[in-house]
RNA sequence: GGCCCCUUCGUCUAGCGGUCUAGGACUCCGGCCUUUCACGCCGGCAACACGGGUUCGAGUCCCGUAGGGGUCACCA
């Protein structure tokens, strides 16, 4: 048997990374089994702009490299992927439920049905409808109908007995049918309900196994009873613990981002992003902008295999130490029973940690490949770049080191991309390392002329010149490397100096040195 | 509230009856390295929710309790 899972977004316009994850599992498990990994659009409810509403989460995913066989954009054997397109199929289905008297035509209006319901609050009893409204015969469907009545399709649930399933993460999982309610298949318009179409198209589209999050265990009892009565095999079921919210056990949402803010990793997280996306003179889209929010990862620089690889370790784990995994070593890993089953709190930091790690593993033709669309954003390099652009920026990001932890923290370093007599100086670093020291002026002159001397200007010797003009001077080499920090940067922090000097070449730091003395 | 699910350091987790004085990772706290920052290195703090069983022996099995969560739509 082929595995077949599938991933079944509604369009809401964003990709929430508690879905990314449940997706990923999905891709993972189907993927590395040589199986198929289905993209199907669960729009039964949404009218309009689906297209727009789609368009970020298939850009997420592509951006992820979470490819799929069939779905959306690409087609497939069972196309439409679209359950707005598929009512025809939902249609028969519907009818085939009341032809074999697993469901029936009910003429209860909604008043009456929210009747029935508070009155089993009020005497705390559970809810079962009386089916007072329901057509057993044509003869009823015409009385009702002559009442002037219209009719929903609900499931007819058995009121006794019990349902037995095997889940793949749960266990066994057992269920009353009693508890279950006469769910509504089909609306008096004709229009058909999740419950429905999830299995119809899972039918149709042969998906063998059903990975989803934990919020659908308890749908699934109505589900097997559809697909029992339907007269469809069973798909396995495997129903992972939802992702949490950072340090609570609360299911992570879009919506509480306001409360998200007030943990302090989260809030950092999100300000680190906001600083790139203000240089970058992005129009921030508080809705989207956030790092509950797929789009926020690759907006700042996020390298996609981070992001998985540390979603991947959310729920999951293969040892008792492996952390770094490859796609291909994912693919060849990854399995449903080494799943966890408690939910798994959305940790900032740890993702942090991650694309740092995978950033400092990143070969430097990489890093300047992933650092050059920000400069370009940035207006520091132009699009397309000068030929001589390659040559000095990987000078720079070699320089720059582990200091770069998500490509767009290149912005940090633009200074080396403003014209000499633009650089601006950080007021308090001027202070503190050349107004204020006593010798700092005139230290500062001197080297200056040292520097126009120097017959290499590369990292070594500007290093040897330094350390003998200390020497000359009898200074702490503190009194003078700060200042020419400052001068040549504008900054107090920074990378190696005679690197920094050698990158921006001898007149440029003459000019600058010369322009920090004025000031 | 009913039903269902879950429960090891702050967080992600290892652990599938003895090798657990509970291991790893992130964070945090010291220290080292160092021209700043970052990296790196060394060290440290820190957990089996509780109570009963079963067993020679329980973090590991069973039952309760507590706590947390999910779900109860003509949403998906």
């Amino acid at each position: 048997m082929t595995v077949r899972t599938r991933f079944a977004p509604s369009p809401t316009g964003y990709l929430h990374i508690g879905g990314v994850r449940t997706a990923l599992f999905n891709w993972l498990f189907a993927k590395g089994q040589g199986g198929q990994f289905i993209l199907r659009v669960d729009d039964t409810d949404q009218q309009r702009n689906v297209e727009a509403a789609l368009a970020p989460i298939l850009h997420g995913f592509r951006w992820l490299g979470l490819d799929w066989d069939e779905g959306p954009e690409v087609g497939g054997p069972r196309a439409p992927y679209y359950q707005s397109q598929r009512a025809d199929k939902y249609q028969a289905a519907a009818e085939a439920l009341l032809a074999a008297g697993a469901a029936y035509r009910d003429f209860a209006s909604t008043e009456e049905i929210q009747a029935e319901r508070e009155q089993a609050q009020q005497a705390s009893e559970q809810f079962t409808y009386s089916r007072r409204w329901m057509a057993e015969n044509d003869a009823d469907i015409a009385k009702f109908e002559a009442e002037g009545r219209q009719c929903v399709v609900r499931l007819k649930m058995p009121r006794e007995g019990e349902l037995v399933h095997h889940d793949l993460i749960r266990g066994e999982v057992r269920f009353q049918w009693a508890r279950e309610q006469d769910h509504v298949v089909q609306r008096a318009d004709g229009s058909c309900l999740y419950h429905l179409a999830t299995v119809v198209d899972d039918q149709d589209m042969q998906i063998s196994h059903v990975i989803r999050a934990e919020e659908h265990l308890s749908n699934t009892p109505r589900q097997i009873f559809i697909a029992n009565a339907l007269g469809y095999p069973l798909p396995e079921f495997a129903h992972l613990p939802y992702v949490a919210e950072p340090g609570s056990k609360n299911k992570l949402s879009k919506r509480k981002l306001e409360k998200y803010l007030k943990n302090r990793d989260f809030a950092q997280l999100k300000q680190h992003g906001e600083s790139i996306a203000e240089r970058l003179n992005l129009e921030i889209d508080a809705e989207v902008f956030n790092p509950v929010i797929v789009d926020f990862y690759e907006q700042i620089g996020f390298l996609p295999d981070a992001l998985l690889n540390y979603l991947l370790l959310l729920g999951w784990s293969l040892d008792d130490h492996t952390e770094e995994f490859s796609r291909e070593e994912m693919l060849a890993q990854f399995s449903l029973d080494r799943v966890n089953k408690a939910p798994a709190s959305f940790d900032p930091q740890k993702l942090f940690a991650f694309q740092d790690r995978a950033m400092q593993k990143l070969p430097i033709k990489q890093k300047v490949a992933r650092v050059l669309p920000f400069l370009q954003q940035a207006g520091a390099i132009a699009d397309p770049p000068p030929c001589d652009t390659a040559p000095y920026l990987t000078k720079i990001v070699e320089a720059a080191g582990d200091r770069i932890k998500i490509a767009g923290d290149i912005l940090d370093y633009l200074d080396f991309y403003t014209a000499d007599d633009q650089l601006e100086y950080d007021e308090k670093a001027l202070n503190k390392r050349i107004r204020k020291p006593d010798d700092a002026v005139r230290l500062l002159t001197e080297f200056r002329e040292k520097l126009a001397a120097v017959e290499q200007f590369e990292g070594e010797s500007l290093e040897a010149t330094l350390k003998t003009f200390v020497e000359e001077k009898e200074i702490k080499i503190g009194q003078i490397v700060h200042a020419v920090r400052v001068a040549v940067t504008g900054k107090a922090v920074g990378f190696g100096l005679f690197e920094t000097m050698a990158i921006l070449g001898r007149e440029r730091c003459l000019a600058r040195i010369e322009r920090a003395l004025a000031q």
